[in-house]
RNA sequence: GCGGGCGUAGUUCAAUGGUAGAACUCCAGCCUUCCAAGCUGGUCACACGGGUUCGAUUCCCGUCGCCCGCUCCA
C-alpha cells in the first residue's frame, strides 16, 4: 500500500469532486449561487450512505431513541421562543477605517477586553484623567493602538474640542469623546483601531419567506436555521405516541438554512446544509437524587457502554460524546484526525451546561463536525412559556420515590437544592417550586444535543479518503495513482463488475447474470469499455472497495475475480463465496 | 459586507484586437486473457451583461463565481 497523501490543497479535491460526480457547485450554467453545492450521482449515494449508518446507529439499533421528520417551514412564534429570531438579526457595524464587521452589542465588550482598552482604562484614571498624559498617549503609545482614533490622527483639534469635558465623565463617554471629531456628535470607536463605526445595520441571519400568496409582513416565515426546533415543537407528541419515557431520544436529519455571512471552504460552510440531530431528554439531576438516592458524574468514573438509572446530566453528556466517537471511528475517520474540544465555560452559550465540539482536521484547518451539547432543559420551558402548553412529564418512580420521604426529609431536600440554585445564581423561590413539582413526579426533561452536519461530514470523508500514489507498471513507468480510501460501508458504489471483455458475447453474458445478482444487494457499477486497468482506475477515483472481473474461467468454473481497491491484489472465488465476502465488508 | 487575487473544453495549461490550440479525460469502433496499453474517429471552452471598435476571448465598466485575508459561525 503506498503512502495516503493528505489533501494539501482544497483545490484538488473539489476538481476530483467534480470530475467524478460528487459535488457540483449549484446552478452553474447560470455562473453559480455562493454558499450552494448539488451533490452528483456519487455525491448523493454517499451522503446517503452517512444518513442511513447515522440512523442505524442512533435510532435502529436503539430502543430507546425515535425519529421525526418534521417541515423546514414553522409557525415563525417557534423562532422567537427559540431566540433565533433575536440572536439571528444582530444589528452589525463596520469600521470605517479598518473595515471590520463585528456586533453592535459587543464593541464596547471587545474593548474591554483588548489592550486598546486596557490603555484607555489606565488614561481615563477613574474620571480624572490628566490632560497632558491624555496628549502624551495620543502622540505615542495611541498611535500604535489606535491608529484610527480622531484624538489621534487629529489630536490638536480634538483636544481642543473636547476641552475640560474629559474630566469627570464615565468611560464610555470619555472614549467617545476622543473617537469623535465632532464633540457634539460622539461616536462609537472601534475596538480595534479607534476609527469610526458605522451605522448598526440589521443582519438577517435566517431565510424570510412569505407563506401564502399576499406579500404581508403577518405573513412572514422563515426558513429552519436548525432541526432541532421541530423537535421540541414536536415533543408532547411524540412522546405520548412512542411509548417511551424519559430518558429517551428523539432524532432527526434534514436540511437547514443559514444566511452566512462568509460561506468559504468549498461545503464546510454553506447556507443550505442538512444536519443529523439528536434530543436525547433526560431526567433532572435532583430527579435522579430522589430516586437512586444519589446522582452519578464523571467523579465516579462510570463506566459508559450502557446507560445507567442513576446517571446524571455531566455521565449523559459524557456518554453521548463517546458514543459519537465511537461512530465516527466505525465510518472510517481515524482517531488521529479527531479532535475533542471542550469548551470554556465563558464559551458556552448562557443555557448550555457544556458543550464539546468534535473537529476533524480539514486542510483548511481543525474545523467542527459536531456540537454536543447539554443545554438543560432551556428549550423546552422556552416553548412552553411561548407556547402556554406544558412541557412537563410525569415520571412514576420519582413520585414513588418523593411519595417515600417524610417532611422533614423533603424539607431539607428543598433546602439543599434552593441552595444549590441560588450557587449557580437562580432564585431560590423557582428552586422551590421545582422541588414541588418533583415531589408530585413532574419536571420538565433536560437535554443533551449531539448535533452533526451531514455536508461537514462528507467533506471531512472525502478529505480522509484522499490519497495519492506513485504505481509502477511492467515497463518501469511510474504514474500516479489517486484513489479514494472510503471505509467500505460509506462508500458510494460497493462493487463494480466488468466482463474482462466485452466483444465475447458469453463472457457479457455472464457478466450480466452475476451484476444482476449482486446489484439487488449493493449499489454496483456495471463497466464494459476500456482496458481493464482504466477500469480499475476509474473506481479507484470514485473510491469503490471492491471490483468484480468475470474472465474466461470464469465460464469453465463459476470463480470471478476480487480486485481490492486499497492493496490492488486479486483473488480468485466462486460467486457464492464473494458474495459472503462483501456481505463481512459491507454490512 | 470590506480589501486583494483569479475566471479559456470535464481537468491541467496555451495563444490572440480578425471566428481559439494541446495533453489527459470522455464517447464510438477496432484490437486486447487483469491495472489509466495501441490504432481510428468523435464530442466539448473564451463565466455573464454592457461599452469602445468595422470587428472584443483579448481593452474598459458592471454583475456573478472561486481563492486568500478581515468578519460571522446560537
Amino acid at each position: 500500500m503506498g503512502t495516503p497523501a493528505p489533501v494539501g490543497k482544497l483545490d484538488t479535491l473539489v476538481s476530483l469532486c467534480k470530475r467524478r460526480g460528487f459535488i457540483f457547485q449549484s446552478s452553474e450554467i447560470y455562473g453559480g449561487i455562493n454558499g450552494f453545492w448539488d451533490y452528483g450521482p456519487l455525491g448523493c449515494e454517499l451522503k446517503s450512505n452517512i444518513r442511513q449508518s447515522w440512523w442505524q446507529s442512533m435510532v435502529r439499533l436503539r430502543e430507546d431513541v425515535v425519529g421525526l421528520d418534521a417541515t423546514i417551514i414553522m409557525h415563525p412564534a417557534a423562532w422567537k421562543a427559540s431566540g433565533h429570531l433575536d440572536t439571528f438579526s444582530d444589528p452589525m457595524c463596520t469600521c470605517k477605517s479598518c473595515k471590520k464587521l463585528m456586533r453592535a452589542d459587543q464593541t464596547w465588550e471587545m474593548l474591554a477586553d483588548n489592550e486598546l482598552g486596557a490603555s484607555l482604562t489606565e488614561l481615563h484614571a477613574n474620571g480624572q484623567p490628566d490632560s497632558g498624559r491624555v496628549e502624551g498617549w495620543c502622540n505615542g503609545r495611541g498611535k500604535g493602538l489606535a491608529p484610527g482614533l480622531a484624538a489621534v490622527r487629529n489630536p490638536d483639534a480634538v483636544l481642543a474640542a473636547v476641552g475640560t469635558r474629559l474630566a469627570g465623565t464615565a468611560f464610555r463617554n470619555f472614549v467617545s469623546l476622543l473617537a469623535s471629531e465632532n464633540p457634539a456628535a460622539l461616536v462609537q470607536p472601534c475596538p480595534h483601531c479607534g476609527g469610526e463605526l458605522t451605522e448598526p445595520r440589521p443582519f438577517n441571519l435566517m431565510f424570510k419567506t412569505i407563506v401564502g400568496p399576499v406579500e404581508d409582513p403577518a405573513n412572514v416565515a422563515y426558513l429552519r436555521p436548525e432541526t432541532a426546533q421541530s423537535i421540541f415543537a414536536q415533543f408532547l407528541n411524540v412522546i405520548t405516541t412512542s411509548r417511551q419515557s424519559v430518558p429517551f431520544g428523539i432524532a432527526q436529519v434534514g436540511k437547514s438554512f443559514r444566511n452566512e455571512v462568509t460561506p468559504r471552504n468549498f461545503t464546510f460552510r454553506s447556507r443550505e446544509f442538512e444536519q443529523m440531530e439528536l434530543e436525547f431528554f433526560i431526567r433532572p439531576d435532583e430527579a435522579i437524587e430522589l430516586i437512586c438516592g444519589r446522582v452519578a458524574t464523571l467523579a465516579d468514573n462510570p463506566d459508559l457502554s450502557a446507560p445507567q438509572e442513576n446517571w446524571g446530566w455531566q455521565v449523559w453528556h459524557k456518554y453521548w460524546v463517546e458514543q459519537r466517537l465511537a461512530w465516527y471511528r466505525r465510518i472510517g475517520l481515524p482517531d488521529a484526525s479527531l479532535v475533542q474540544y471542550w469548551q470554556e465555560p465563558k464559551e458556552l452559550a448562557h443555557y448550555a451546561r457544556a458543550c464539546v465540539d468534535i473537529q476533524y482536521a480539514f486542510p483548511f484547518g481543525v474545523q467542527e463536525l459536531e456540537g454536543i451539547a447539554a443545554r438543560s432543559d432551556f428549550d423546552l420551558t422556552q416553548h412552553q412559556k411561548h407556547s402556554g402548553k406544558t412541557m412537563e412529564v410525569f415520571d412514576e418512580p420519582l413520585k414513588l420515590a418523593a411519595a417515600k420521604l417524610d417532611e422533614a426529609a423533603r424539607a431539607a431536600f428543598a433546602d439543599k437544592v434552593a441552595a444549590e440554585w441560588a450557587g449557580r445564581g437562580k432564585s431560590a423561590d423557582d428552586a422551590r417550586a421545582f422541588v414541588a413539582k418533583l415531589f408530585e413526579g413532574r419536571y420538565i426533561p433536560h437535554v443533551i444535543e449531539p448535533s452533526a452536519g451531514v455536508d461537514r461530514l462528507a467533506l471531512a470523508l472525502l478529505c480522509n479518503a484522499y490519497a495519492e500514489e506513485p504505481v509502477t507498471d511492467d515497463k518501469g513507468k511510474t504514474e500516479t495513482r489517486v484513489v479514494l480510501r472510503f471505509s467500505p460501508r460509506i462508500a458510494p458504489v460497493k462493487v463494480a463488475v466488468f466482463p474482462l471483455m466485452k466483444n465475447k458475447p458469453e463472457l457479457y453474458a455472464k457478466a450480466r447474470e452475476i451484476f444482476g445478482q449482486l446489484q439487488r444487494r449493493w449499489n454496483c457499477f456495471w463497466d464494459e469499455s476500456g482496458a481493464i486497468g482504466r477500469r480499475y482506475r476509474r473506481m479507484d477515483e470514485a473510491g469503490t472497495p471492491f471490483c468484480v472481473t468475470i474472465d474466461f474461467q470464469t465460464l469453465e468454473d463459476g470463480t470471478v475475480t476480487l480486485r481490492d481497491r486499497d492493496t490492488m491484489k486479486q483473488e480468485r472465488l466462486s460467486v457464492a463465496a464473494l458474495k459472503e465476502k462483501l456481505d463481512d465488508s459491507l454490512i
